[in-house]
RNA sequence: GCCCGGGUGGUGGAAUGGUAGACACUGGGGAUUUAAAAUCCCUUGCCUGAAAAGGCGUGCGGGUUCAAGUCCCGCCCCGGGCACCA
């Protein structure tokens, strides 16, 4: 591009700026420097082979400004980055090329490194992590330990989504619902049901806490009702109904207790564990048959089938408890085993799937709550829906009369004390699949070892509570973790990171790394056995790529500290972060669980607050041109690259924020980024001459339009960083280059300050004009400036004229005039004299300093 | 079905209830230049009109208000999330 020393060479100056904030530490956060802090997060990137996208530098670039911006009004400020390294595409192509995960991830994260630097983002690069670094995920292990002692944490067999191709279990969110049925996230794979044994972390145990956490939270509300809705609580009663011929009891959960005398059916989930026992001989062929046919399915495919409701009798039949009325017990898939109790009352009047169902098999419907005529009813009078909304009870009994809401707690109230009835609350979340049978995860620090063995441990290496245990090959093995001496439990140098076939992780295969000899008094292990010491095996299973994004920001604070995953004075100094920002992609679940374990920590004493993000931003998504998501298929990919070679990183930083609002979608256009690079060209020509010295004028001041434009920018521009409102902020810089290229020279002063407002989105630029005025320190250190009320206030104001509301004319009128003035400035005006002649003026309407507004007929 | 977002010129977008379309892109016209790039100036919502001017315009239909893109009610469309959670 250019080659002359007097124009603008982003690519020699951009690498030079660069160095330089490298070489100067100009952005590195000082631990308890007597400052006020500011933290600022970026959610950390995978370090993938095909580098970075376009999607990355958006949000990045929002918090580098912000930084920048930050730091000169004076903040310590706190902007870390890091690696979530573990994970499956290295893993797939050590599969495939036997090149270790470990080499890959160097490889990648170099290539990373590389490319933000490019972009001047001026990280405090001391600080930075990597899940896969054993000085890190020894602190992970460690969590996970607490939590299994803590009791959060237990093995389960579980059917879990299996995917051949990947040969791996992958997790509910993993797996998508596509038209060739349910198929993989990644690579889109046919995956099937298999039950495998699993860890499983009880998140469920802090469901309440997660929910009320939420309302502090200055986070978008749509996230939070994301959560809220993904947690799923609901509050109503557990009801017990005797099973008749003496078979038992079976409870179920209800939201509408108050229905109850509506209660005409019952139905259990084909996997109930009661459905054997209840069936009747003459039905036990058919509920056999219907049970086996629903365990083929997939959720999914019973979701699907929702239309048409499909269930058998079982022969056996219960007692209502309010009314003493035997009603029959049905099995159905729509009843899932995994809520609730497995079981429902089935109110056909009043809960739609039940309806549904009763008008398939032609059971009872007998309505107990008034709709008032909103419910649709055919000639007869009977419902042909379900009416789900409040009311007053009828058929039933002493509550007929009674509202709704109000007979809820009475029916719990009546069932109670004979032990039929009980307040509950369910929620939706269930338990973290917190395992993976694969090569390139955390591995557990956790043993296995007989029963009799598990007698002779030391009580620091056993959960509280129940021992964890489970069937290993065939045999009765329970669970312990590795002390803290232990850690890392690094992973073992393997042949074949390929799972096998039967799901195993590859690590089953590693022999010698696998079995260990354990001193049972203080867990430490050795592969030799000595006196006393018990034999053990490891756990195969990794942990999900969610663990070591768990917790991260922590790790920022304090990155080297082996002692403990954070130093208590450092996390009190710099505190949690005070902005996160990252796609909404990850609204529910990686925010969730690093909330989870955030509580956790804070029970354990090692954080000081119980919410690890105070104020969360999800940056939008940026499209390819054509309006669609970037994809390779699509042929819309737009390289970051590219654009930089070409228009600079100052450029694509400011473009990106130019597009639009930092929260919405919006499409890239290459075309629009030459209105960016002209005002960057502009800029500088505003501040050097065509021989490359400063342009600078021997006035003190500026013209008075000039300097109001100035300091309204200097407002404009500092509310909307603090907003991140960046492309409004760019807007009114383009506003007051416009306007100071007017002049011919414009005052040192206002040229700096307007170097210091650019400076956060286009920081090279800005440190290199700022040098050639003269200056020897870095414009980061330039503090920020402020703008003067005095200059923004104007002796003439414009004031609108409308005529029945309608844009008449206007004029300028000195500030502060009063009503009368501007209503006579107003009358006086030609155009509205004319749009009022003939009519009767029936109202007068000033808005002081802004309208004047004649109303007339 | 339920829960969130969002519908503004040819395009991206801007607008504490107060002139809708700031700032840009694109298009059109011009200046400069041997030419190009770069730069600068004018113009660019729609309709009527030669012009002056007027009318219409923020997905659709109502409403509140002196005044509505903005507030309220009822729809339509697009995007995202959840999906038999009792």
């Amino acid at each position: 591009m250019a080659s002359k020393h007097n124009e603008y060479n982003f690519s020699e100056i951009e690498p030079k700026w660069q160095n330089h904030w490298v070489e100067q530490k100009t952005y590195q956060a000082v631990d308890f420097a007597q400052q006020p802090t500011y933290y600022v997060l970026d959610m950390f990137p995978y370090p993938s082979g095909a580098g970075l996208h376009i999607g990355h530098p958006e949000g990045y670039t929002a918090s580098d400004a912000l930084k920048r911006y930050k730091k000169a009004c004076g903040f310590n400020v706190l902007h870390p980055m890091g690696w979530d390294a573990f994970g499956l595409p290295t893993e797939q192509y050590a599969i495939k090329t036997g090149k270790h995960p470990r080499d890959t991830t160097e490889t990648n994260v170099a290539r990373f490194n590389q490319q933000l630097t490019q972009l001047g983002f001026a990280y405090d690069w001391e600080r930075e992590i990597n899940t896969t670094d054993p000085g890190y995920f020894r602190w992970t292990q460690w969590i996970f330990s607490q939590l299994f002692r803590k009791g959060l944490a237990y093995v389960d067999e579980k059917p879990v989504w299996f995917c051949p191709e990947l040969g791996t279990v992958l997790a509910n969110e993993e797996v998508l619902n596509t038209p060739e049925g349910p198929r993989s996230e990644r690579g889109s794979y046919p995956v099937e049901r298999r039950p495998i044994r699993q860890w499983v972390l009880r998140i469920t145990a802090y469901a309440e806490r997660l929910i009320a956490g939420l309302k502090e939270l200055d986070w978008p509300d749509s996230t939070k009702r994301l959560q809220e809705n993904w947690i799923g609580r609901s509050e109503g009663a557990e009801i017990t109904f005797e099973i008749d011929g003496g078979k038992g009891s079976l409870e179920v959960f209800t939201t509408r207790p108050d229905t109850l005398y509506g209660a005409t059916y019952m139905v259990i989930a084909p996997e109930h564990p009661l459905l054997e026992s209840i069936t009747t001989a003459e039905q036990s062929e058919a509920v056999q048959a219907y049970a086996e046919k629903a365990k083929r399915k997939s959720d999914l495919e019973r979701a699907e089938l929702s239309k048409e409701k499909s269930g058998v009798w079982t022969g056996a039949t219960a007692t209502n408890p309010i009314n003493g009325k035997s009603i029959p017990i049905w099995v159905a898939d729509y009843v899932l085993m995994t809520y609730g109790t497995g079981a429902i009352m089935a109110v056909p009047a009043h809960d739609s799937r039940d309806f549904e169902f009763a008008q398939a098999f032609d059971l009872e419907i007998i309505q107990v709550i008034e709709d008032d005529g909103s419910a649709e009813k055919d000639a007869e009078g009977l419902l042909t829906e379900a009416y789900t909304g409040p009311g007053k009870l009828m058929q039933s009994g002493s509550l007929s009369g009674k509202d709704s809401e109000a007979a809820k707690q009475a029916v719990i109230e009546q069932l109670a004390p004979e032990g039929r009835g009980k307040p509950e609350i369910n929620y939706k979340l269930r338990d973290w699949l917190f395992s993976r049978q694969r090569y390139w995860g955390e591995p557990f620090p956790v043993l296995w070892v007989a029963p009799e063995d598990y007698q002779k441990l030391d009580a620091s290496l056993k959960p509280e509570g129940d021992p964890v245990s489970a069937k290993i090959d065939g045999v009765e093995r329970c669970a312990l973790v590795l002390p803290e001496t232990q850690l890392p439990l690094e992973l073992p140098e393997v042949e074949s990171y390929t799972p096998s076939p039967d799901g195993q992780s590859p690590l089953a295969k590693a022999g010698d790394w696998l079995q260990v000899y354990l001193d049972p008094a203080n867990g430490t292990t050795s592969s030799e056995a000595h006196e006393g010491w018990i034999p053990a095996t490891r756990e195969t299973n990794t942990m999900p790529q969610w663990a070591g994004s768990c917790w991260y920001y922590l790790r920022y604070i304090d990155p080297k500290n082996d002692k403990a995953p954070i130093d208590p004075e450092k996390e009190k100094y710099w505190g949690c972060p005070d902005l996160y920002i990252g796609g909404a992609e990850h609204a529910v679940l990686h925010l969730l669980y690093a909330r989870f374990w955030h509580h956790v920590l804070y029970d354990l004493g090692v954080v000081s607050n119980p919410e690890p993000f105070k104020k969360l931003f999800h940056q939008g998504i940026i499209l390819g041109e054509d309006g669609e998501k970037m994809s390779k298929s699509r042929g819309n990919v737009v390289n970051p690259e590219t654009i930089i070679e070409s228009y600079g990183a100052d450029a694509l930083r400011l473009y990106l924020m130019f597009l639009g609002p930092l929260e919405a979608s919006k499409p890239w256009n290459t075309k629009g980024i030459e209105g960016i690079a002209r005002f960057l060209r502009k800029v500088w020509r505003l501040v050097l001459d065509e021989n490359g010295k400063p342009r600078l004028s021997d006035d003190k001041a500026l013209d008075p339009e000039s300097a109001r434009t100035l300091h309204a920018t200097i407002k404009k521009v500092t509310e909307d960083y603090e907003a991140l409102s960046f492309n409004t902020a760019i807007s009114q810089m383009m506003i007051c280059v416009n306007q100071l290229a007017k002049t011919d020279a414009t005052p040192r002063e206002s040229t700096e300050i307007f170097l210091q407002l650019l400076a956060p989105l286009a920081p090279h630029i800005a440190e290199e004009l700022w040098e050639r005025m003269g200056h020897t320190k870095s414009i980061a250190h330039a503090g920020w400036p402020e703008h003067d009320p005095a200059q923004l206030v104007q002796d003439k104001v414009k004031i609108v004229f409308q005529v029945n509301g309608k844009y008449r004319g206007d004029a300028d009128l000195p500030a502060g005039v009063d009503q009368e003035s501007a209503i006579v400035a107003a009358k006086a005006h030609p155009k509205v004299a004319a749009f009022l002649e003939g009519k009767t003026l029936r109202r007068e309407i000033y808005v002081p300093g802004k309208i004047v507004n004649l109303v007339a007929n």
